[in-house]
DNA sequence: TTGCTAACATTCATGAATGTATGTATATTA
DNA sequence: TAATATACATACATTCATGAATGTTAGCAA
């Protein structure tokens, strides 16, 4: 069936996207043909060559649909939020994306695919050093953080909010990866938010 | 050429598996193919195929000709050392590991095929969840690092040391990963000793 | 209404990659 | 020393996967 009009072309669109992250998630990257895409979607190869270069140039777009906004959200909300103090705004955005993780089969697929079932070769690797261009504005929010909450005495002046900064940095990367990999969930996605209250805790002046 | 006795035979054997990390390193696993490694090794499809069943019989190989032994020094050797307190026991410990990535290349490589240049399906996620349970007895080790620490008055009495465990594990964890995949060695890799320090500072009783 | 183009489907040629089967030379053993 | 097993190399058949080329249909503008 042809679709005629734009928008009936941006469905098929993000039809094909869709698809590609559950066959992504089941298959692997690199043993996903587009023929298996098409299929879940419901068209054929044709279609999809129409719409993206290659499997790569899809991947990327599956990719920014989710990682883009989510960025956004944890850079701006949650942590320049002036009523709260800043360890608890903190512990909070932590939680909340692991929450996103927990409801949203979406986001969590596409991280499943981008932890353990993509090899960043070649074009791939500039993926990823696209992540870790991102991460570093992160790691500068946490800092920001972390000063505030000295300036109001939550933790105490000994410590180096930038070496604060990038241990909860380090934390929460290992815990995601940790999260995603543990899909029996048994013991990480069990008790997640008990985990983020612990790290938060240990900067707390007793 | 022939190999003609049983040693001569190991020594093919050893040189397909180093051939098979570094095209492995470079390709990824998907993309590199038995033609590929037989040719880095100097030998053909023919002699992989006698030593192996396949690419992930070959991939588990050299996967365990690291890992195992790797495993076994962290648990074993350095925080059963009842001379030294015990955070700098663990300190030390999470050094050395880091050390040796740096000074050894297969390992380095062996971690970076695991960590990005492999996809964990099928046949593969088995190897995952060998990794994670791995790690739990990792996590039992710091349990009784820190529950030890804490009887020794090192560490302040309110913290839990299930919990301090669990953050070192997800901070290490992380570490590893970014250590890894900062491959321009700008952030993580130039001063990973600090950070661990800091981490370890963290707990330890003002 | 005609012509053009967007949005696909279908077909085809090509090139791998895999696994297996077979060949062969050397060691090992009876 | 004949027979057999080891340690490979070579050759082959089959099975995808890719990208491009071509075909088709419906909207849309003039």
């Amino acid at each position: 069936m042809v679709r005629k009009t734009k928008e009936d072309a941006s469905i098929t669109r993000q039809l094909i996207i869709d698809a590609a992250r559950e066959v992504f998630a089941v298959r692997g990257v690199s043993r996903t043909t587009l023929e298996h895409i098409a299929t879940q979607a419901g068209v054929t190869r044709g279609a999809v060559y129409w719409h993206f270069e290659n499997k790569i140039d899809l991947f990327n777009a599956m990719r920014e649909q989710v990682l883009l906004p989510l960025i956004d959200r944890m850079e701006d909300k949650q942590l320049d939020n002036l009523n709260t103090d800043p360890l608890t705004a903190l512990e909070n955005a932590l939680k909340t994306t692991i929450a996103g993780l927990e409801t949203c089969a979406i986001t969590r697929q596409t991280y499943e695919i981008m932890m353990t079932k993509c090899e960043y070769v070649d074009d791939l690797s500039l993926s990823l050093e696209t992540i870790m261009l991102n991460c570093q504005s992160i790691v500068e929010k946490y800092v920001v953080t972390y000063t505030r909450a000295q300036q109001l005495g939550l933790i105490s002046s000994q410590l180096n909010p930038a070496q604060l900064a990038m241990d909860t940095h380090l934390f929460f990367g290992g815990l995601l990866h940790l999260w995603v990999k543990d899909f029996r969930g048994t013991h990480v996605r069990a008790n997640s938010n008990n985990i983020i209250e612990a790290h938060i805790q240990l900067r707390r002046r007793q």
